[in-house]
DNA sequence: GAAATCTTGACTATTTTAGTTGGGAAAGTA
DNA sequence: TACTTTCCCAACTAAAATAGTCAAGATTTC
């Protein structure tokens, strides 16, 4: 599990198309437009989104694309695996074979915390999300200016991690 | 916060500075022996991890790096940022003066998950590490191969995230 | 003084990220 | 049918990060 700006991407796009649910598909270049991500990055992305089912097309004039489920169903961790390679680190990955044990250990650590995070992303949905920006964008407007409440309160400790 | 081999190697290393304690100083030409780290990079990683006092260095014969602090006391996620610098990721970072609000919020978002994987990580001490680590090794013994545990439930869930 | 060890800085190779370019293929509309 | 809009796809590129090498020096012990 990487947290990198190509994961960013990917969630920013998907939340993109959640928010604008109801119009018909949305192109990328409307959210090329809005999010400030190249066209053909995006286009890379989708891709990936798409050979997972986060997203479905429609070519053609009036094309587009939107969620391929509801945006309760779709995960964070999900659509950041869906874009991000499966890291597939170091020497013995899944087998037990190396020099010394030490170095195995280790490395199971590592694979089980990030498959702790993993876990814990895959607990917030873009529903979860929009329904914090919901809020976000209200207490905005009501204190009007650079609020800066934090997210981490608002979005709790989903169970698992 | 990222999770690179770089990080892995830098807790792998101080894991093995904390499972020698009391043998006097390391030398870093040991833990690139038994870790199969090379030992020009772990130069490198031992430099940062000094500045921040993770590690204290003797030099000359007999000398070599110990930890700086008591393994209970020197946590995952010090390491780990110790070694990666601050990825100072992204346009608006802090200021909330982007084209428009979605971005930022994205923005938010991720720093605050960032942000909670640190805590999370900062709740988990090399002791910690070497407890799992010795009720492991006594459990391969006893069993006598390749025991498959996995080390999440060693691990529990530490308070937080 | 010699050897062991840390300390530092500059250099290099490989991989990943973040794109660009250029061509399609499908679908709607005139 | 011609044309436009959109998705689709593969190859290429530039910049950065990762992982590591190399060379020189500073301390300390013997």
């Amino acid at each position: 599990m990487k947290l990198t700006t190509k994961g960013r991407y990917a969630v920013t796009a998907m939340l993109d198309l959640a928010l604008h649910y109801g119009e018909g598909p949305i192109t990328l270049a409307d959210i090329a437009q809005r999010q400030g991500i190249s066209l053909s990055y995006l286009e890379q992305l989708f891709s990936r989104l798409r050979r997972q089912s986060l997203v479905a097309s429609v070519r053609g004039p009036g094309g587009g694309y939107s969620l391929g489920k509801e945006a309760r169903e779709i995960f964070i961790g999900e659509v950041i695996s869906a874009v991000d390679e499966n890291m597939d680190t170091t020497k013995c990955h899944g087998a037990h074979n190396c020099q010394n044990n030490e170095r195995c250990l280790t490395h199971d650590l590592w694979s089980d915390l990030s498959n702790q995070i993993y876990t814990y992303l895959n607990n917030i949905s873009l529903q979860d999300l929009m329904d914090r920006k919901a809020v976000r964008e209200v207490a905005d407007r009501q204190e009007h200016g650079d609020v800066d409440a934090s997210l981490v309160d608002q979005l709790g400790t989903p169970a698992g991690v």
